[in-house]
This record gives structure tokens, sequence and C-alpha cells, in this order.
DNA sequence: ACACTAATTTAGTCTAACCTAAATTATAAA
DNA sequence: TTTATAATTTAGGTTAGACTAAATTAGTGT
């Protein structure tokens, strides 16, 4: 139950955290590509995490790796402090969306339980961050999340979008510039099987056609 | 000018320039004391931090370190970091003035250039900290500090109380009780040379004792 | 000038986290 | 079923930053 974790290994636990949330483990490849390391690297850390008292992941050779309960905690503890902190960076600090993932991600391991029960009260105990990513309760529970991609929806049908899965800076600016951001509301009105390009209003503004790479980073809910 | 220094190197810095500000060069053993670390092991790093490109300290055998000015400069911006975020830990999110060095010495290390500015304006570009400790600009001028200790003070002298020089927070929390905090107003009424008890009028107060171990330090400027 | 002590440095290890190159295993196609 | 390709693991090596124990140096008192 101590928490001595360091850095890198809090950032594995998240990634692992992120890839095997469907059930399915994570691979040694996804793993490296996400934490922009070498997959032998990737394999000598699994088989530390293992083999720690307790485990934090489970691993067969070659069958990637899933987390244990203390794992999973110790995960959902610093995917805690990460949409915290980007809350907070956004709401009282002034930083656009696209500045607080870089600044979050280096925060997340050195703020204590104190900090960050101080900024989730003046906060007012969100649930979901800039991006519409739900934020693990203190209890570390997530919140659950029924949002499908915008790629899937048929006109005439619209949604509401509850949720962006990006990080990298230009793309959300770009995002932002289309007002495709948490809370937007978007009509199909037209969808090309051929291409996957959807034509979408946002907004009762003009319309606009959006490829695959970008539909399918989004997540909406359909309502009304 | 690169700014790759590591967590463990930035605090050898600020030790480094705590140590030197004076013009004497900080010794192996003070620094070690200081660092909670072997002796072996700041001779270790401090051969390191000379043969950096550029060098950060100078040093000769023997004679201790002292900092470059690049050394300073990245000392001066990790200062400004620790006492720019205990400030506002005390202002904006309610810790208190013994709470706050540990969390700084973490956060110090990782905060952007940006965050460094959005806090300092959030704040109204302080230059004193919460214990009284000089902030430096964002040019890296440190504020001059003209305070002596309480210890000096002699009856019927009275003085400001400027600034504290502890970390320990039990010790801070008894100075706080005794209202020894900066801005408070300390009359000197008697002096006992042989176990250099000071004793003190606080505020208006009543009239108490402190020991040198507290009154050196309490730094104070006369005034009025 | 000399020797003793305290401070400092050297030498030799250790661990975490990464790397590359080579070997192995699993999976999917022929 | 065999084989090719891709994924994964092993082997061997590096760097930062710490440690202990042993050797050395500096400074002080005689
Ligand atoms: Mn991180
Ligand atoms: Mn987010
Ligand atoms: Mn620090
Ligand atoms: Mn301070």
């Amino acid at each position: 139950m101590k928490e001595n974790l360091t850095q890198p290994i809090q950032d594995y636990l998240k990634h692992i955290y992120a890839l095997s949330e469907a059930g399915t483990p994570a691979t040694t490849t996804d793993l490296a590509a996400r934490l922009g390391v070498a997959p032998a690297s990737v394999t000598g850390m699994i088989q530390r995490l293992a083999g720690l008292q307790p485990p934090l992941v489970t691993y067969r050779k070659h069958q990637g790796a899933l987390l244990t309960p203390a794992g999973k905690r110790a995960a959902l503890e610093v995917i805690r402090h990460h949409r915290l902190l980007e809350t907070y960076l956004v709401t009282m600090l002034g930083f656009s969306w696209d500045e607080v993932h870089e600044e979050a991600c280096r925060l997340e391991h050195v703020i204590s339980e104190t900090f960050e029960e101080r900024i989730a009260s003046a906060l007012g105990n969100p649930t979901h961050d800039p991006h519409g990513d739900p934020i693990p309760s203190a209890a570390l529970e997530m919140p659950t999340d029924e949002s499908t991609p915008l790629l899937g929806l048929r006109p005439p049908h619209s949604a509401v979008i509850m949720r962006v899965q990006a990080t990298d800076p230009p793309f959300l600016r770009h995002l932002n510039n289309l007002g495709l951001i948490p809370g937007a509301r978007v009509q199909a009105l037209a969808f090309s099987p051929f291409d996957q390009n959807l034509q979408v209003r946002v907004n009762e503004g003009e319309a606009q056609i959006i490829g695959a790479a970008i539909s399918a980073k989004i997540y909406v809910e359909e309502k009304g």
C-alpha cells in the first residue's frame, strides 16, 4: 500500500489503463508507441510491474498486460490528478485547452493528496475535464461514459459533443476553430461511405465536411 | 542555454545559492546536510556540475563550490518558482504557511514558464513569499533584503518582522502561535547575555521570552 | 615542524530506466 | 503444414544519482 511509484511507472499504469479499459490486454507495441519508448523497454518494465509486491499488472508472455486492482487504483489516482489539473489550469489560470496536457502530465506525479483535494473543491468537484474526459471521484470511481464516435452519426440525426480524444495542440486548436468542442450540438447532413466524410452543421452554423480522422476522435451522445 | 536540468541538479543549485549567497563557497558537508545525502555524493555531483557545458559551478578541491553566472541563473529560476508557488498555495488554495514548503519543493521542478507567469500575475507579481523570503523578478533580480536577526535587537528598540528562515512545519506552527510572523511589530524589553534569551512584546500583547534558537531565525527591520 | 582530527575525495557498487541488436515466438498466408 | 512477417523477448550496455568504505588532504594545536 505504499506510494513510492516513480513518474515513469505512473505513466505506464496510466497508458495500460487506457489501452486495456475495454478488457483486452495492453500490448507491448501499443504501449511503446504511446510512451515514446522502445518495445524492449516496455517488456522490461512490465515484467518489473508484475514482480512488485503487490503486483501492479498481470502478464503472460506475448499476451500483453492487464492491471491488478492495486495497479488500477494507482492508475486512477494519476488520471484523477491529470484531469483535475487540466480543469484547474483552464478554469482558474486561463490556459487554453490545447496547452494543458503537457503541463498536467508533469504535475500529475508530484501533487499531494492535499493539493488534489484543494483544487477539486475550488472547482466544485467537477466530473469532466475540458476535453470531456471523465474525472475519477475521490473514491476513484470513474464516471460512466456512454458517448460514441461522431463518425457513426447518420443523417438526419443530431447529437451533442461529449468528449474529444486528443492531446495534440494543433489538432485541438483546429477543433476549437471549427466549434467542435464539448457541449456543441452537431447535426449530420450527409455521409459519404467511400471516404467516410461526414457533412455536419455545428450549432446552427454553416455546413462543413469533416474527415474520419477527425470525426473518429469526437464522441457524442444523441439527444433531443 | 538548454534547460535540461534534472530535479536533483536544480536542488543542488538552489542550496549552493543559499550557502554561497554571502560570498563564501558552499562546502561539501553543508550541502550534504541540507540535501540529506552523503558527502561523497555531493563531491560527485559538484564535479559533474563543474564539468558541464557551460559549467554551473566553479570548484577547487577542498575549497567548496560557487555558482557561475549560468548556475546562478538556473538557481534563481528555481527559487522564483518555489517562492511563487508557496505564495500561490497560501493565497489562492488555502494552505497554511507550514504546509507549503514540501509541496513547492516538488512542484518547482516541473512547472512551465507559462505556469510561472500565470500564477505570478494572478498574485499581482508579489515580491515576497509567505515567510518573507524575497521572490526573484521575472528577470531574475533578487529583491534586496536589509533585515537582521531579531536576536540582535536590544531594549528599548522595536522592529518589524520581515522574514522567517524556517521550513520545519512544527516550528512554523509554533511561530504562528506566538504571533511571530512577517508584519508583526516586536519590541525588545530585556536581553539576557548569558543564555541569549530575549524578552519581547509582540503587537501590544503580553511580554514573552524567546531563546536564541528562535530569535536567530527571525529577521527584522527597525522602523518607527 | 608535526601529528592528529575533521573534512573531503576516490574507488567500487547499486538501482531505475532507458537503449540497440539479436534471438525467439506467434500469427496469418500460401 | 509450412513459411514469412510482425511482435515480443533476451542479452548486453549506458547514464544519472545515490551509497559505503577506504584513502587522502587541510587545518589546528603543540
Ligand atoms: Mn505524466
Ligand atoms: Mn483531458
Ligand atoms: Mn525541490
Ligand atoms: Mn518560503
